[in-house]
DNA sequence: CTGTAAATGTTGTGAGCGACAACATATTCC
DNA sequence: GGAATATGTTGTCGCTCACAACATTTACAG
């Protein structure tokens, strides 16, 4: 099967206007000499993208304050948060948080609430979000243009259908269609890992690699994958599960179905249990518990089982994806940096295709708590960028 | 980083010229209503192409014998093999092959040796290689264009250098640069299993899928992966070594440092095992040996312990990917049949991915021996397309 | 303070591309 | 044999970006 695309030629402005306000949103303010020596677009060009911009609102030009080197100063070039928001939507096991976000990538609003009994089914987290989102907007005087959601399970990139999301007991959620309809606006729903390495790709620690894993472990462990620049996704567009690939034939079973899945040895409940804590102890206690273990300089020691499984699973995970650069999230930001340096260095040296590429890197997220939510509004501008 | 690759308004020919031709090249002869259908261009753009192409000679149009349905009948465009040439080269650890491959697909001409002892060193393949492909180009009275070189190891995409090779026992060979200097075309140095995949997406068992894993077990184990419709690649342009997810901890060393390595348990070496034959036997009596078997009726039995650490590999690589199909290569392809079937059935029931993108499937390789030097050819003419 | 060089903004021209509509041609079916 | 259908062909049109020439603004040297 061959992808049919053709080029048309009214196809090309678009384009490259999309390229230009994909390049402001993500590094942020720039001029217009920087524009085309970045894009590769004659100065001509650029003026016409700009003024088109600049003349709906888009953005704005502004005289620079000071310019650094000779010849007549470029304008500045800044984009206008107001001028395309997006909706943002990270619904956790326990809580669900909800941004507005702007063109340029900047939270202008947000709200969070817990979840609950009742409050955990799928129309009770619809109804919320559509209603706190009217609130928000209504707040801020905005209305969101396109919605990402990212739900911690199995979903359908082309219609959002959420075909399991264990840890909040849902299965087969029309989640992209229900919300759609609520919202009256077009909703990309994703699993939150795959969500998280867009982030870290685009804003985060990954800001320079087109090559990433992001791997976390949240309640269940997941990973995201950006393979040359874009995300991966498989069959029908769902994602993988990496927290199910499996590590131990002889280990535990898992609710999958299958025994020994990396899920069970690195999750936070193996790391509950490698604390010497019960398995369901709340994520406030194991995080103590590092703690303690970091300030009393025995984590190393402790923790030696965990860091081998999660070493095991990261070599086998590098060795078949072969990326530059794997970012940590979640529980896993918090282990003591020994521990983390500790696997950094043995991934590096017992992964093949690492010594191939030349060493991949190991590096915690830099976005925290805002990951998820912040990769759902990227996904979120992918289809807006192309329409302003 | 943003990829900031911007439109041309003469690119748009370039690049519907060569989606043109590509569709030509991957489907074979179509009409010029196929065309238009098919690319959703303009009839009046379609014309100007062809005609264009046919000036140069790179198709030829002819009335169709027979037509079906009503109206007049469209001209039939046929891609002249002739017109675009490139060298495929496979470099396999016992022998190497050749063979120049026209537009279209069609081998024109071919041509092998075996290696031993001296002749498998990178200097000498690369003198042979050569000098085999001015033989037979001059006998066909044509000249490759381009090449694309496959070779058992972890190759760079951008240049060609070949990092490792250990069946071959080559490391750091610029191989690349080396047999484009010889050769004095360019050259696309790729990882056998990588060019296996594209030959069986573009002309295979996987032509209708845009998500497929290859797996292939030849000395070692190697996997290649097509995802949404393009070769999947690491950082730096290598592809992973699928062979080396670490699946058994408790299992055998392997040479790449690490311990239980999936080719440790599935590769050639293993299957001998598993089948009471030394670890070094040579193929031919494997596969005698896997005749017998499955004459007996005793194959799956025998072979359940290989059929479960294959299908323990699998289910981890579809969790991890979420293709929508794996092609067996190699090796495999000659397990009987009910092995086969078994693996598969329990892949898809086992995989949690499977279950979402709505059952995996697990097929044989459809172009047998040529697989992997088709691929090459394929990767060959991704460069060439656009420039005809 | 003035002149020069460097960098950028602005404007107009030109060539290339595909869409589209109108007309011409060929085939099938009734 | 005529109508309907499908395709080939031609010319016009609007769109895009590259390029060159000119205008503007700044830094720097003397």
């Amino acid at each position: 099967m061959t992808s049919t695309s053709v080029a048309r030629p009214d196809e090309v402005r678009r384009y490259n206007r999309a390229s230009l306000l994909r390049l402001l949103h993500v590094t942020g303010p720039c001029t217009r000499a920087a524009l085309a020596t970045e894009l590769g677009l004659n100065r001509s060009t650029i003026k016409t993208l700009v003024d088109g911009l600049a003349e709906t609102g888009v953005v704005e030009e502004r005289v620079p304050r000071s310019s650094r080197g000779a010849g007549r100063p470029s304008l500045l070039v800044l984009p206008q948060p107001q001028a395309a928001v997006v909706l943002a939507v990270d619904v956790q096991v326990e809580h669900v948080a909800i941004a507005l976000v702007g063109l340029g990538g900047q939270i202008l609003g947000r709200n969070r609430w817990n979840l609950h009994g009742r409050m955990r089914e799928p129309g009770e987290v619809i109804t919320h979000v559509v209603e706190s989102t009217q609130l928000l907007a209504a707040d801020l005087g905005v209305s969101p243009v396109a919605a990402g959601i990212s739900v911690p399970g199995v979903a359908r990139r082309s219609d959002g259908y959420v075909h399991e999301a264990p840890n909040l007991r849902w299965t087969g959620v029309a989640l992209g269609e229900r919300l759609g309809a609520g919202l009256g606006i077009p909703v990309t729903v994703g699993n939150d890992a795959e969500f998280a390495a867009l982030a870290e790709h685009l804003r985060g620690a990954a800001r320079d690699s087109g090559d990433v894993v992001f791997v976390s472990a949240d309640i269940g462990v997941g990973g995201g994958v950006i393979a040359q620049g874009t995300s991966l996704r498989g069959g029908g567009g769902y994602v993988g599960e990496i927290g199910h690939m499996i590590v131990r034939p002889d280990g535990r079973s898992c609710y999958c179905g299958n025994v020994g899945c990396w899920e069970t040895e690195v999750g936070e409940a193996a790391l509950a249990r490698q604390l010497g804590l019960a398995e369901d102890s709340p994520r406030g206690a194991i995080v103590a518990e590092l703690r303690l273990l970091d300030e009393a300089g025995t984590a190393p020691e402790r923790l030696a089982e965990f860091a081998e499984w999660l070493t095991l699973g990261l070599v086998s995970i590098v060795n078949v994806l072969g990326p530059e650069l794997v970012v940590l999230g979640d529980l896993f930001t918090v282990l003591p940096q020994p521990v983390l340096d500790g696997v950094a260095e043995q991934v590096r040296e017992r992964s093949m295709v690492s010594r191939a590429v030349g060493g991949v890197r190991v590096e915690k997220s830099a976005l925290g708590a805002d990951v998820k939510l912040l990769g759902a509004a990227e996904s979120a501008f992918e289809g807006v960028l192309d329409t302003v």
